[in-house]
Formats: C-alpha cells, structure tokens, sequence
DNA sequence: CTATAACTTACCATTTTAGTCTGTTATTAT
DNA sequence: ATAATAACAGACTAAAATGGTAAGTTATAG
C-alpha cells in the first residue's frame, strides 16, 4: 500500500464524480477545472479506474464518467490500489523465507503494519467521505440561515 | 504523508538499532546486513534520521547508531516523515481559499482522510513495535520448548 | 598510529510522476 | 449527414524521486 500524491489525485477526481453525477456523467475537464488539476493527466487516471471497474464512461456530448453500481463498496484503498498497479510485494514477497537463512525481523512489523494501514483505507468507502462533506455543507448551510435569521 | 520503500526502509533500519541496541551502538554495516539493504543508501537515511535527532551516531571502532533518549517517544510517523521531507502540503497548503473563488471541495475530505492516517501512524511507536515483536519471538520460543517437551 | 565507522559530497542509472500532444472512436445535437 | 463533444489510446517528455556507487574527511577506540 503506497500513499502518493498519484493516489490522492485519484481520491480527489472519483469524489468529484461522486459529488456531481446526480446531475448526469461527469466529464474529466469539468473535474480538471474544479479540481486544478491538468484534463490529460486526469484522463489517466480515469483509465485506471475504469480498468478496475470502479468508473464507467460515455462518449460523446453531454458523456463522461459516473460511479458503477457497486459503488457504495468502493474504498480508499480500491482508488489507491487502481492506479498504483505496481504492486510493492514488501521486497520479499509474503512471509517466505526472506534474507536466506537469517529471517528478516522487521519483515513481520512492517506487514502487520501494512495490514494494518490497508485495514483501515479499505473501511472508508467513497460514500462516507461524499456523505461526510454533504453534511458539512448542511452545517454551513444551517449557520447561513442563522446568521441571516439574526 | 506519503508511505513509500523509502519510509519502510527508514523504518525497518531504525528497528534494526531498537532491536539490537542493547548490545552497544548499532553500525550501518550490520543493519545492511541483517536487512539486505546497500550500506550507502542506508548511511543517507541514517543522516536523515541523525537530522531529526530520533538517533545519535558514535563514531569510531566499536561505534554506530543508538536510539536518542525521547526514543520511547518516536513514532512511525517520526521516522516517515524524517526521511520525506518534501513536505507535500496538499498542493493548497492548510486550509487556505484553494481553487481561487470556487473553493475545492474534495480538500476537506482529503484533509481529514490524511489526518487520520497521520493520527493512527503516530499512535504507533517504534518501542510498541518492538515489543510486539519480542512478543512473537517469546512466543514462538514458548512454542519450540513446548513441541520439545513432547 | 592504525583500524574502524560515522559523516559528507558528488555522481549516476532507473523508475515514477505529471504532464503534453496527436490522434481515433463513439455519441448526441443540429 | 455532419459537426461538435468527450471518452479512449498511445507516444512522447521534463522533472523529480529512488536506490545505489564511489571517494573522500573526521573522530575515536585500541
């Protein structure tokens, strides 16, 4: 599991399409611009999410992207792991019997660790993150009307 | 918070010293070693980790690194953070007007994620690790004398 | 005085990142 | 039909990070 700014790029465009699509697909320049981020290298990305299944896209005017079905299941962990395709294998693959004879030691920390971290990306899903910032702009929503109400 | 090789790296070596530092300072050499890793690439974690002041080096025959005093003290995110010190800043550092007017929505979301991660790699400490690992060797050794016994 | 091992600096090949540019294909609207 | 749109695909690139070498300097224990 590695955490870059690849990968958080990739958070940040799948929770824009997941705040957006009740209004129809969401294209890539519409998040490029939301987001800041360069249409091409979007474009990327979104080709590894798709790849994984975790996005569809339509073509032509009004097309772009939306979540799959399955798209309350989605995690952290399944868009990191999308465009982060290299998987690392800890350098000595699983628990076999890593640095010859002499075992490496800190092997088990950092799987455990690792597993740990994976762990908890895989219990937050793209839903709760969406459903999160919605409550938030509730919050602000609620603290408008009061400062107006006043 | 980026999680790469280099950080596992970082965090392997300095569990390395913790591990063995009973006996006396801990070379680079030995950590290399026992860890499979090339003693010069190691030797530039160490002087980052020396930079941060996490461990102090003895040099000399018979030297090498020890854990600094506050060593109960560091954390996974310590050791991670000691070795990128390209700090990332979230491409719209804080919590600042990012995107110029529009605001980016997704930064929140984002933010919090990393803040999470960061909170759960700074409950880890390098002694917790250690500890658990001393757990696992006892029990295994528990587990050897008992299959002798037999 | 010598061996050791930390420390420093410069250098390097490879990979990854982040991005451009140029196209092709499918689809909607005119 | 055709023009506009937007996904999709691929080649290419500059810059950074990774992982490592190599050659020295400095401090210290014996």
């Amino acid at each position: 599991m590695r955490l870059t700014t690849k990968g958080r790029y990739a958070v940040t465009a799948i929770l824009d399409v997941a705040l957006y699509e009740c209004d129809g697909p969401v294209s890539v320049s519409d998040v490029a611009k939301r987001q800041g981020l360069s249409p091409s290298y979007l474009e990327k990305l979104f080709s590894h999410l798709k790849k994984k299944g975790l996005v569809a896209g339509r073509k032509g005017p009004g097309g772009g992207y939306k979540l799959t079905e399955s798209s309350q299941q989605i995690t952290i962990a399944d868009v990191i792991d999308a465009v982060n395709e290299t998987v690392d294998a800890t350098k000595c693959g699983g628990s076999k019997n890593c640095r010859g004879q002499g075992r490496c030691i800190t092997h088990d920390l950092w799987a455990g660790l690792s597993k740990e971290i994976r762990n908890f990306l895989e219990g937050v899903s793209i839903y709760q993150l969406v459903a999160e910032q919605k409550n938030e702009d509730k919050f602000k929503n609620e603290k408008i009307l009061k400062s107006i109400a006043r």
